[in-house]
DNA sequence: GTCAGAATGCCAAAAATTTAGCATTTGGAG
DNA sequence: CTCCAAATGCTAAATTTTTGGCATTCTGAC
């Protein structure tokens, strides 16, 4: 559940005019998933855009201890891919569908030639990837410098931000715990020193924003120095 | 002496043809700071793109204990700022001169104006921002499951393949230490069980790489899940 | 060559985190 | 409605990590 990809916020659907968006539709193939259907595979080699129609992607880690963990969940607009034709990599994770999720594929062939024919999808390509860099940097630098407890309001904070239900986020502990790179308990215990404080209500899977403001304050005012402990 | 954003390991330098790299620079101007001068400062709104032409540029990050901390330093190709045109964001981090220093400024207007009269440039400097996307997603990676000592590894290799000298690295263990994101004590004690597996040899500012080839399959091997702890 | 500042090495107590369980609650499947 | 798997809440011991200090070593400047 972890947005590591969806940190900017912004998908490509989104920074995309109409235009492009159909000529990128009509040069691409759309292929159906049911849930939980493997999408492609760490390692694969195999270049080619992909733009989440509907349903979503989920991104995972295989861990060396074994344990598969999810890296990421993309929706709707959000691409992915671009590193199989920008840096020649292999895919980094397992994608899988979650959910009935449609995802428009877009070979390598037929990517490059819209590229050097629209100049400015290479440009919306490139604002989407500059903002999922310099997210993935502010958490990066957060990841090493903020305590668990600061951690865990501002990813509650970002995923609630790319979610329907702006107040709700729908994920486990555990996910929390993994994307924070803690224990269960820990980022239990940090959860649960939130709620003491009144800005979110843990249920089942599920947790609830029960006063942004308040939380965005705190986070303010202790990232500044203040009472940083 | 991290290099975040040099994980890379290529440079915009590396993927620029000459042709356009003349361009870029007949529409630069260039500016020499001596070592340790302030490029710009966090929060800093005025966007263009910067080169680096000689020397390095260190970006810092004020923690929120109000220790300053190296986040990055990218040397002469590197370019910088990009956020600041494509995803309309401020700086982050304070930049400063590494030695003396000459970078390579260019406006938001005239960059802009070289975007669309030549293409290949928006391409490159997607291939440059994917690359460091996907770099920092996997340092993101190791932060969160790998022990110390493996992170640590990791961390110098890296840093030694985008240096001159390819064996050796020249950085403090207090610099490696906040890379990792823990305090000095632990990253000196994984430092030392590296060194005492005789994989390098610790200096004094400086860390040598005494059996490259054995830390990397140890690494190899340990990532599989065999003998992960 | 000397000196001062920086970096390293080391130590022990304190604090934080993980591990490994186990009991309870929840929500969905059948 | 019942049952089951999953998620949560909790605990205590074990381990790791940090903190704070101090001594030593190293390097570059003078």
């Amino acid at each position: 559940m972890a947005d590591l990809l969806e940190f900017s916020g912004l998908a490509l659907g989104d920074v995309l005019p109409d235009a492009l968006r159909a000529k990128l539709s009509a040069a691409a193939q759309s292929v159906a998933y049911p849930d939980g259907k493997l999408i492609h595979r760490r390692g694969d080699a195999k270049p080619g855009l992909s733009i989440v129609q509907s349903g979503a992607v989920r991104f995972v880690y295989c861990r060396p201890d074994g344990e598969n963990t999810t890296s990421s969940i993309v929706g709707p607009g959000h691409c992915f891919g671009e590193a199989t034709l920008f840096a020649n990599l292999p895919r980094a994770y397992d994608a899988m569908a979650v959910g009935p999720t449609v995802v428009e594929q877009i070979t390598k062939a037929r990517i490059e030639d819209l590229l050097v024919r629209e100049p400015a999808l290479t440009r919306c390509l490139l604002e989407v990837t500059t903002r999922r860099l310099y997210g993935a940097l502010e958490f990066l630098e957060d990841l090493r410098s903020l305590p668990i407890q600061m951690r865990a309001a501002k990813l509650i904070l970002t995923m609630a931000s790319s979610s329907k239900a702006k107040d709700v986020v729908e994920c486990t502990q555990s996910d929390i715990a993994f994307t924070l790179g803690v224990s269960r308990v820990s980022a239990g215990a940090a959860l649960g020193a939130l709620q003491d404080a009144g800005y979110i209500r843990l249920g089942y899977g599920r947790i609830e924003i029960a006063d942004e403001a308040g939380m965005r304050s705190w986070l303010d005012f202790d990232e500044r120095g203040n009472a940083a402990r």
